[in-house]
DNA sequence: AACCTTGCCAACCGCGACCGT
DNA sequence: CACGGTCGCGGTTGGCAAGGT
């Protein structure tokens, strides 16, 4: 069986959004904030389905996004972050607050994936390395932040009386475990346990702010693994979330410094090393 | 100039997850 | 618990533009 598809309807425009659309869209947004899409084409008489409305909006017209070419350090970064999360794009897009996700599968799909297989034609093949120690184990830990970031947004929207709960008031350990007053228990432990040098600033959080500048921007609405994991990286490495200084020259933070790390480089491996020593996981 | 090929990107489609009833 | 509605994600496609023949 299967469901019909959400936009089969008659009358449903379907193709490139006009610039009058675009107005409307926008203009409604602003007056209430994205969310709740399927009001949009109700509300707004756009003869659009929802779905094709949020699109647009996360797409291409979400203030903060940045558009045009991907600079070497992006790039890096992306070539990183889809080795070790796979096609996740939407995670991926997460340490790109200025890139969507449709953004980076395209240029993924369009350069990125042969630039690399013309690279990886052209070079030896990679020997057995401990890199692919290091990808599972961060890897794991970088999902193990999505998830955990994702819990605890849900958690902390949430009212909820187990804030306060111990341990043992919950009857399975792995709840307790993804519990908010866990994870800010270990979000304390991690931020004291920082090194001297961990105090730079998160061009990530940088980013997040720069975009939050907007008053559209809705952490609340989106995927909660776009606005969560660059917080959650903050918290971890003891950065400033909020207040960053945009536009600043900012040092490169640990994770963005590991991501650009050449796994060739023996120095870059024994930087790595001190990493996951500093953030034990 | 006309036609063909290639590259790019916005938008669509289908599926799974989540949430409320 | 089951069900239906909605949302978000990733894969794919359609159409346009640029370059080549």
């Amino acid at each position: 069986m299967g469901r019909p598809p959400c936009c089969d309807k008659e009358g449903v425009k379907k193709g490139p959004w006009t610039p009058e659309e675009d107005i409307i869209l926008v203009s409604y947004v602003q007056d209430h904030g994205p969310g709740n899409w399927r009001a949009v084409p109700a509300n707004t008489g756009l003869m659009r389905c929802s779905k094709s409305c949020r699109l647009r909006w996360t797409n291409y017209l979400r203030p903060g996004i940045r558009r045009g070419n991907f600079s070497d350090r992006e790039e890096k970064l992306i070539v990183h972050l889809q080795a070790l999360l796979g096609n996740r794009w939407a995670a991926i897009a997460s340490y790109l607050p200025e890139r969507t996700d449709n953004d980076i599968k395209n240029y993924w799909n369009t350069h990125l994936k042969k630039k690399l297989e013309r690279t990886t034609c052209t070079a030896a093949p990679p020997p057995p390395k401990k890199e692919s120690a290091y990808k599972g184990q961060w890897e794991r830990r970088l999902q193990t932040d999505i998830n955990l970031a994702r819990r605890a947004l849900r958690e902390a929207l949430t009212v909820d009386s187990t804030m306060s709960m111990s341990p043992a008031a919950y009857s399975n350990p792995a709840d307790y475990a993804l519990s908010e007053h866990n994870i800010s228990r270990m979000l304390d432990g991690w931020a004291l346990g920082k090194p001297a040098g961990a105090g730079v600033s998160n061009p990530s959080a940088a980013d997040s702010a720069s975009a939050s500048t907007s008053e559209l921007t809705d952490c609340s609405s989106s995927s909660a693994s776009n606005c969560a994991a660059p917080a959650l990286w903050s918290s971890l490495l003891g950065c400033q979330s909020k207040g960053a200084v945009v536009g600043e020259e900012m040092p490169l933070s640990a994770i963005e410094s590991w991501l650009l790390l050449d796994d060739s480089n023996e120095q870059s491996v024994a930087a790595r090393e001190s990493l996951l020593r500093n953030y034990p996981f």
